[in-house]
DNA sequence: CCTGGCATG
DNA sequence: CATGGCAGG
């Protein structure tokens, strides 16, 4: 048994450097609790540049544990916003497992589930759809990729719907160069899709593309989500034809964020990430309308963002 | 990924067979939910059979996580019970992650702490004293049960004072070979120390002696707690000298339990066991006051349990 | 049904 | 600092 004083050693990963968010570490001895800078979404735009409306509303949400979320009475805060196509990720549940407030909810009669074979209560993304696809497939076709539960395609008369939850780098990037297989592999499966018809990708793209895009880019060079490689890796993916909705819309908007860390009140103090994404074959820039962040919507880390689209 | 309808596996072990609680299965199809028989302790007498006044106060409770239970207000049941001497087993707390209300308590100067040395989270007890014993040793003295942080023995001038968690047979039984050795040892080493000086054992002894000593005796008889094993472990224990108190003074009280699953709604129903014991020298029996087993006090599975004695 | 630890984020 | 799964009870 162990007993008496011992001393505590030092940790060896510990929250040190990944995803350094603290604005004042050492160097600063600012006192000043500083205000947060908020970002206040502006109202919904429901029509496209050439004056047509909006008939598809897309919201996506990466919910950190479908259970918890539905607990934190998530599903009140779907049926306000009410969309057409309802996108989750993280759900981090076995089918048999899910809440009945969830699979029994009339508003979506068409749902599809999605989650990791070896890992329980890992990964995992749904689609709720008031209207039936014309086809769902999952994951992008590739062993070594689809065993974890991250890409649902739901295949619409206009257009492809594809949600991801994209592979996080891990803590110390120790899945970096997996995510980089990713990446590329991706970026191949969309491009194929993009041939046949034109795309909206939504989900957790865990990346970060800009500086513009996160509260602290200078500490985050080097954490998962921000690395020289995942930033390429989504320009490469724009390069390729897909155009980053809200950045096309609000281009200059800084302090805009979908995700935000439930360590040191960075939610409350806006210290966060843009990860979240509505991503667009370019052919499809003319129909969209309006590209939000509902940043306040809570229960989970992330939070809600909602597309306009004329389809 | 995993997707669609999939059948669900029969789990091999479950809740099915051990610590069978439920008193009607199948067999009676009685629907009322019948009155629970609960057991009122009577008031506490603090005087000996020859009319001393009691002058030391111990409580014995298995905690179930002290931090859990420290949120659940334990201690102010603690403070409002006021004991000499208090004795906690399943601390599942390492030294360093003791909460500073237990730590910094001013009534008891004098803490003592033993936790596992491999699983972080398992087992510990911890005895609390107002005033300091002469001598202090932590477990048997036998390397293979002394890792698991189960025994504090205190020396006091006139006895000495035990407090163990007794280890579990486990579901399936499959450490009861480990157990019947545990109880040979254990008994050894409460024969040598009742040579010196006679003493007190408190704690979660982890078995139901008698039929009496729980609700489903007929159940249970293959449940870990309730072995033929274990009872006559715990009958040899008393034939090597030594006193259950509250048996002692309460020879024909049924129903008079310090344990209750979680499951099921058992501690509402009084489906219960009695595992919880101060086991005495049998020349301390002039000195028994009383033997109270307090099964109003929330915050564990377990209940607190107090002795009443002279010294 | 609860605990505490763990991996993961 | 949350999630879910796990061993242990």
């Amino acid at each position: 048994m162990k007993r008496g004083k011992k001393a505590e050693e030092a940790t060896a990963e510990g929250d040190g450097e990944a995803n350094s968010e603290s604005t004042n570490k050492k160097a600063k001895k600012s006192k000043e609790p500083e205000a947060p800078i908020l970002y206040e979404d502006p109202p919904d735009k429901t029509t496209s540049k050439d004056g047509l409306d909006a008939n598809m509303k897309i919201t996506s949400w990466n919910v950190d544990g479908l259970r918890a979320w539905v607990k934190k009475n998530g599903l009140d805060w779907v049926r306000e916003e009410d969309p057409d196509v309802l996108c989750l990720q993280e759900t981090k549940c076995a089918e048999k497992d899910l809440p009945a407030d969830i699979t029994s909810m009339p508003e979506y009669p068409h749902k599809y589930w999605c989650v990791s074979d070896d890992k329980e209560g890992y990964s995992g993304v749904a689609m709720l759809c008031k209207t039936e696809p014309t086809k769902v497939t999952y994951g992008i076709g590739k062993e070594e990729h689809d065993k974890e539960g991250r890409v649902i395609t739901a295949e619409f008369p206009t257009f492809y719907l594809v949600t991801a939850y994209v592979p996080n780098a891990g803590r110390g990037l120790v899945r970096l160069d997996y995510r980089k297989t990713w990446d590329a592999d991706f970026r191949a499966y969309l491009s194929e899709l993009d041939m046949q018809k034109p795309l909206v990708l939504c989900g957790d793209l865990n990346v970060a593309h800009r500086e513009i895009d996160l509260k602290n880019p200078k500490g985050n060079k080097k954490s998962a989500g921000f690395t020289p490689e995942e930033r390429e890796g989504f320009g490469q993916l724009l390069e390729a034809g897909f155009v980053d909705s809200f950045r096309e819309l609000y281009p200059e908007q800084a302090n805009a964020y979908t995700f935000w860390t439930y360590m040191m009140n960075s939610r409350s103090k806006n210290v966060g990430w843009r990860l979240d994404y509505f991503v667009l074959s370019s052919s499809l820039v003319p129909a969209l309308c309006d590209s939000k962040i509902r940043n306040k919507a809570m229960g989970s880390d992330h939070c809600p963002i909602t597309l306009h689209l004329v389809v």
